[in-house]
DNA sequence: TCCCAGGCAAGGC
DNA sequence: GCCTTGCATGGG
């Protein structure tokens, strides 16, 4: 078994598990590092700590069954990375972070994480998503939860001013109170990935790379490839040229079919990494 | 300082 | 449909 219960959690040990490249590709923002140098991770309302040996990972959480879940344990990434290896670039890019995996996060914070993070950086999104926890998330001894969906909805447009969203404050109350008067979110586990792209994008503030975004990180559908400023930098210096910014996603796609999810995120990481630091 | 950040919506054609 | 522009804010 590479799972294994203990008092504090669990221990999962095998391949494909690095906790610092899970929480440094780009998929999630309320992460930070303890003075023990350990990974500390929110999500919804649960936390975890991680400590990361070579061969091992003790999660210490007292919800493991969520973090089970959450990163995505039953999947077997060395098939995956058995397929993308026959791309170099993507062999390259493995060989830079093959712990990666894709983490399974509540869709509400997803849709919202990723409205504030359009046209953004990186700390600033943590930042604002760290303020809107602390002003409106129940605190835990650990810290403070994800918002409710209702909380959200209740708050008007200068609470999102205010905790620093700019432009995007507004889409934000307008797309939470749409979440929250509809079953929106229950329909789109149900719909095929095109389908749910589409309804997503209905929503204020939620464009194709945002929506793929959602789709990756909080409907788990590896079909889809976010292509982000990053990403476009990938495919300029990596791909076949020739295709318009808009046509990029679907190319990126049309190679790596349901792997394209994971690629994103070994290339993603790879480029920030190699051009950031 | 000035440029840019995991884009999106709205308006013009 | 496709292309351009404005947008709040703060990190580097």
């Amino acid at each position: 078994m590479k799972i294994r219960l203990t008092e504090k959690g669990f221990t999962y040990t095998g391949e494909n598990f690095n906790i610092q490249q899970i929480c440094e590709c780009g998929q999630m923002f309320r992460f930070f590092v303890n003075g023990k140098g350990n990974y500390c991770l929110f999500s919804s309302s649960c936390f975890a700590e991680v400590e990361q040996f070579s061969d091992r990972a003790n999660v210490i959480t007292s919800t493991p069954d969520y973090f089970i879940n959450y990163f995505d344990l039953q999947t077997d990434y060395s098939e995956i990375i058995g397929r993308l290896n026959a791309f170099p670039i993507l062999q390259q890019a493995i060989g830079f972070g093959k712990g990666i995996r894709i983490v399974k996060q509540e869709l509400t914070e997803t849709i919202v994480s990723f409205i504030i993070s359009a046209c953004n950086n990186i700390k600033r999104i943590q930042g604002i998503i760290n303020r809107l926890c602390e002003r409106l998330g129940e605190g835990t001894d650990a810290g403070y939860a994800f918002p409710s969906l209702k909380t959200l909805a209740r708050q008007d447009e200068s609470f999102f001013t205010n905790i620093g969203c700019g432009y995007r404050a507004r889409y934000i109350v307008e797309t939470c109170r749409t979440l929250h008067s509809t079953d929106i979110l229950a329909k789109l586990q149900q719909m095929d990935t095109v389908t749910a792209r589409k309804e997503l994008m209905k929503l204020k503030g939620v464009g194709k790379k945002v929506a793929d975004c959602v789709l990756l990180f909080g409907l788990n559908r590896k079909d889809v490839f976010p292509t982000d400023t990053w990403i476009k930098k990938v495919y300029r210096s990596y791909f076949q040229q020739g295709h318009k910014d808009n046509e990029i996603a679907d190319y990126l796609v049309s190679l790596f079919g349901h792997d394209s999810g994971v690629a994103q995120q070994y290339l993603f990481y790879f480029q920030r990494n190699l051009t950031n630091v």
